[in-house]
DNA sequence: AAGAACCCCAACCGCGTGTAT
DNA sequence: TATACACGCGGTTGGGGTTCT
C-alpha cells in the first residue's frame, strides 16, 4: 500500500501564512524547485510536500501572471479546451503565465456559464439545438462525461482525439472534450462556425472540413513538438 | 440591517504514471 | 519483474466575499 505523502498529524492545513509563503520563497530561491517530499522539513515548514508545490506553483511562483483573463486569453481557453478537452496542464501550458488550477476555475466559473448562455454545451462545444437536429445525436456521447462537473461515466476515447503526452500518459479512461473526437468523426455541422482552431476568422463553410482536417494534423504536430523535453 | 443565497478561488484529495531500486 | 516512492494531474471542497431578498 502506498505511504500518505507526509505525516499528516504534523503538517499545517488551510490558508497559508506570510511568514510560511516567505520561508518556501526564500527556500527555492537557494535551492531552486524539486524534492518535493524533503522540502517542508529542510524548509521549516510544517507542511506537505505537496501542498507546498501547489502553492509555488499556483500562487508564488514569480512568472505567474495575476488579474483578469483577457478576451484572448478566453478565447483561447475556449478554443484549447474544444480541442483538448479538460486538459487543465496542457491548456494552461499555452497561456504564458496562468496555472492550470486557474485556468479550471476560471473555466467551471465563467466561460462554461458564458458558453450556455450563448447556447452552446461548453462539453462538446456544440450549439444547443433542442429538437432543432434532424440527424440523430451520437449514442456513445455523453452530455456529462467531458466537463467533470457533473458525476457520470466516464467516456474512453480512441484514434487522435486522445492527444497524450508522449512522456506524460494519462490515465486509460482519461476524458477528452467530446469536440475533440467530434473533429474526428465526422463534420460537425452544428459546431462553433469560428472554432477552427488556427485562432483565425471562420472561413466559407465548403472549405471548413478540409480545413478541419488539415488543421488537425497540424495541431497533432505542434502538440507533439511542444510535448518533446 | 440582517440573513440567505450565490460565487470565486485557494487548497485538498485520490489516483495514474514514471523512475529508482 | 516487482515494489516503493515522488511527482503531477484533474476533480472536488470549503471558506470568505459579494449580491440578493
Amino acid at each position: 500500500m502506498r505511504k500518505p505523502c507526509c505525516d499528516k498529524q504534523d503538517t499545517n492545513k488551510g490558508a497559508w501564512s506570510k511568514q510560511e509563503d516567505q520561508k518556501l520563497i526564500d527556500y527555492i530561491r537557494i535551492h531552486g524547485e524539486g524534492c518535493w517530499r524533503t522540502l517542508p522539513q529542510a524548509a521549516g515548514l510544517l507542511r506537505c510536500g505537496k501542498s507546498c508545490r501547489l502553492r509555488w506553483i499556483n500562487y508564488l511562483r514569480p512568472d505567474l501572471k495575476r488579474g483578469n483573463f483577457t478576451e484572448d486569453e478566453e478565447d483561447l481557453i475556449i478554443k484549447l479546451h474544444a480541442l483538448l478537452g479538460n486538459r487543465w496542464s496542457l491548456i494552461a501550458g499555452r497561456l504564458p503565465g496562468r496555472t492550470d488550477n486557474e485556468v479550471k476555475n476560471y473555466w467551471n466559473s465563467h466561460l462554461r456559464r458564458k458558453l450556455m448562455k450563448m447556447g452552446i454545451d461548453p462539453n462538446n462545444h456544440r450549439l444547443i439545438t433542442r429538437n432543432l437536429l434532424p440527424r440523430p445525436q451520437f449514442p456513445h456521447i455523453s452530455n456529462t462525461g467531458a466537463s467533470g462537473i457533473s458525476p457520470g461515466p466516464k467516456v474512453p476515447v480512441t484514434g487522435d482525439a486522445n492527444i497524450r503526452s508522449p512522456l506524460k500518459c494519462r490515465r486509460d479512461n482519461d476524458q477528452v472534450s467530446d469536440a475533440a473526437s467530434c473533429l474526428d468523426d465526422e463534420p460537425c455541422s452544428n459546431q462553433l462556425p469560428d472554432l477552427n482552431l488556427d485562432l483565425t476568422i471562420s472561413v466559407s463553410a465548403a472549405t471548413v472540413d478540409e480545413l478541419e482536417d488539415d488543421q488537425r494534423k497540424k495541431n497533432q504536430k505542434q502538440l507533439n513538438k511542444l510535448e518533446e523535453p
